[in-house]
DNA sequence: TTGAAAGCGCTAACAA
DNA sequence: TTGTTAGCGCTTTCAA
């Protein structure tokens, strides 16, 4: 591997030049010069080290991706569908504006700080963060950070110096609209189906029981599943549920993934949806077109949310200050076919 | 950020010996002053600079992932069921052995060699490489190399100076059981499905042509749907293809990802599956899973490939010799009901 | 058991 | 327009 130095006596002349030459610093080096130097560098097929860049400017060009997970989910974190449609919208814009994706999953926070910090990552992505998560991390980290789905209060944002952005989604109205729609439909018994009542998905319950009251339905604790999403967990938990169902008409999942999950899992047992169990889904993820039936769901525009994610956190990177320090995308309902209209029978 | 030199400053010692107690050459420390250092670095929470660390050391601690995809592909790879749950795989593996993966995603070999010269990557894993592409890379990387789903020739790998493993499949065999396996349900006109012919296709392609062969089956070219994977190609391509299936029985996929879009192109149009076509997928992954019907596919183990690939790979960076060259993993046909029996209208 | 010093490859301030 | 030089933070050889 040829460095820059020995590139430099060869031809005669400082590491400097070379050095501007290949930065394209080539206001500073007289036309000849850069020919001579970029043929030679053509000709010894020459590749930076990026180490030594690094190291020279205390930057890395990486950008890290942070994904806290659990220990011994169900299946790993980069298999769902969401995530990974939200990576792939990532992993696009970063690479296309000349940056490095890494990858940082784990389950513990100050690890993940050694982690980026180590790198010296110059931005980072942060999924699902609780509100001091994010903070803490910023504390040490001081550079740029944009969170996706990540709800965070108005008096922690300021501490983030403007280096900040939460990407988010209308989650209450989504679920809201959901709910309401099934309410719509004559369905009364409802269900609440996620594996965590925090973050996002505690908006998406925060909905759920607007569209209830607003109904003059009675909510009851009793109607809210909570699944265990461990590996040797997860089927045991629909299993359950399963048996559960009847006591519902219609089940109202924080995600497409659980929603294609349950759909399947009442097929194994012969319960059929929509005819006996009426079930809506989140997010409009791959999962959830290939369900059959096709499931109604709650759409947002995944890719899209991943795209502006990297573009935003490339934006302050670049040194612009943030127009706002949250961006909210739309969620709409989406209907297919997993619901049932219980007020044709009449 | 503190630095060691900065740190033997504080300490009064020299930054050898703060360097070998980080780095745990304890042998050469007397205990008081390991005990004083480590109580000193978790004071100041020191973290490394890896920069420095890598550009001392000439090494990175990156595993690169390689994915070579084509331009404008109608979803980002990243999105693919099977690349998600292979990636998973891999990415526990790399973390869990105390590297970093890192993602290079391109259709450019030589954008490739450049990514992982750059960064002077430990070790690469490279899917679904052409021969002369993985040899390419290898030669000018010269580091050890663990393919997933490459057809390589036994002379070809020689060249590769006992850094290389191939992590394929059955996917003759596996093709051939499928075909087969139709063949016995009483279906002659079986279409053959992928977006090209080459690699594992090519293989899954013979397998088909052996069951047809076998069988007495006269082989046609226009049996042969070629997709074009473009993202304003692919709906085009699956409504002609459509169109074309009553020309059909059944139809042999060459992935579940497009088993399944097939499935739901078919119900777009009312063409019912499995009764007025059958289809059969290929790698039993989640997309496959999640298809209604359940698709009758060819399993293989993707998350375990996954693992042994990176395994296999951290192995080799540990200065062990493969003891193979090549590991086939098996795959076998399973049966669900996405496939119907002609027989049984007799 | 500890320390001094050179060097990894590159950048950047400054001098020529 | 080009060159000199001093780092960036860490490792490593060799000497003490």
């Amino acid at each position: 591997m040829i460095t820059i130095k020995e590139i430099a006596n060869r031809l005669g002349m400082s590491p400097t030049t070379v050095s501007n030459v290949i930065r394209g610093k080539t206001g500073e080096v007289s036309p000849e010069t850069i020919a001579r130097v970029q043929k030679f560098l053509e000709e010894v097929e020459y590749v930076p080290n990026i180490s030594a860049r690094n190291l020279a400017q205390s930057r890395s060009k990486i950008i890290g991706v942070v994904l806290k997970t659990v220990e011994d989910r169900f299946e790993h974190i980069l298999a769902d569908a969401f995530v990974s449609e939200l990576l792939g919208g990532i992993e696009q814009v970063i690479r296309e504006a000349g940056y490095f994706m890494m990858l940082y999953i784990s389950d513990d926070i100050a690890e993940i700080i050694k982690y980026v910090t180590t790198w010296n990552a110059d931005g980072l992505v942060l999924f699902w963060m609780q509100d001091d998560d994010a903070l803490r991390i910023y504390k040490k980290y001081r550079k740029p950070v944009v969170c996706v789905d990540t709800y965070i209060k108005k008096e922690t944002i300021e501490q983030f110096e403007n280096s900040f952005v939460n990407i988010g989604l209308e989650d209450e109205k989504g679920a809201y609209e959901a709910v309401h729609y099934l309410i719509t439909m004559g369905h009364e018994r409802i269900a609440f189906l996620s594996d965590k009542i925090s973050g996002v998905d505690l908006e998406r319950f925060r909905g759920y029981r607007r569209a209830l009251e607003e109904a003059g339905i009675e909510y009851s604790d009793k109607n809210v599943l909570q699944l265990r999403s461990g590996k040797d967990e997860i089927d045991q938990s629909f299993q359950k549920l399963a048996e559960k169902a009847e006591r519902f008409t219609a089940v109202f999942c924080c995600s497409d993934t659980y929603a294609t999950m349950l759909v399947n899992a009442c097929f194994a047992r012969g319960l059929r949806v929509p005819e006996q169990l009426s079930v809506v889904g989140f997010d409009d993820s791959r999962s959830g077109k290939l369900c059959r039936p096709p499931l109604t769901t709650v759409h947002q525009d995944i890719i899209e949310k991943g795209e502006l994610a990297a573009t935003t956190l490339i934006d302050l990177l670049h040194g612009n200050s943030p127009a706002e320090n949250e961006v909210i995308m739309p969620a709409e309902l989406l209907i297919r076919s997993s619901v049932k209209n219980l007020k044709e029978e009449f």
